[in-house]
DNA sequence: ATTAAAATTGTATTCATTACAACTTTGGAC
DNA sequence: GTCCAAAGTTGTAATGAATACAATTTTAAT
């Protein structure tokens, strides 16, 4: 039951949360939720991917409900995650490197509109 | 003068060491470096672009002396990282989205060759 | 030689994530 | 319905990379 409650919050929210980002909302809704539940449910989550699991941010780790194709905009000041389309990336597959890539993390960094307008 | 052996440390190996990992060598001919000095001067680094920090590993920051654009693959099972070319990237910038992007990653996840002979 | 700034060090702390063991719920067999 | 094992959930303790902090050493300019 925690784990669909999980799962559905990251379907119907764009905002790439952190499993604590996570659990202060759910808790709110349902208080007996345990943080081991929201941390071990996100792992399956993205082993099953299910979802996503971003590394861009050092600090955390973001989810994504959404698996198409995008990459992503960290600002450095003030953390927000936004997306990005992704037409095309190319790159030379070698022959002889056969490698199995099962996924993949397209992650932009700099400072949004936001806070450089701030900056003035 | 420390800051200068790290910095040669990463220009002179392309195996994305982790902070740890340097420390570990460096310490070796230098056995009064602190830890401390290593992170510190990393993050400098990576701060003014003198090299890379890439976050695809969840558990370690690595670096890379090489700023050039090319992507990374990390094998899920030996955690090895190896650079992938990237021929182009093209993506749909609106606009409207005036944000700066100063830096990016790109990132490859999956098996390597020899994690993938090793299971059959 | 003085001295302030820059660099380096060691230790203590932080905090996101994981390990672990106990407890609860679920769903199928009978 | 009862039984029971598997799956799911919980709370607490532990982990460990990274940082904060204050002290010490080195550098370089006057
Ligand atoms: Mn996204
Ligand atoms: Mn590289
Ligand atoms: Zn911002
Ligand atoms: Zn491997």
């Amino acid at each position: 039951m925690q784990r669909l409650l999980i799962m559905k919050y990251l379907l119907t929210h764009k905002t790439h949360p952190t499993a604590d980002d996570i659990y202060n909302e759910l808790s709110k809704r349902m208080p007996t939720l345990s943080k081991t539940t929201v941390y071990n449910t996100l792992k399956l989550l993205a082993e099953s991917k299910a979802c996503l699991a971003l590394t861009l941010d050092e600090k955390n780790i973001h989810y994504d409900g959404d698996t198409t194709l995008h990459g992503h905009f960290l600002c450095k000041e003030c953390m927000t995650i936004i997306d990005i389309p992704i037409n095309e990336i190319s790159l030379n597959r070698e022959e002889s490197s056969d490698y199995t890539v099962d996924s993949m993390e397209i992650s932009f960094y700099g400072r949004c509109s936001a806070c450089q307008k701030k900056r003035m």
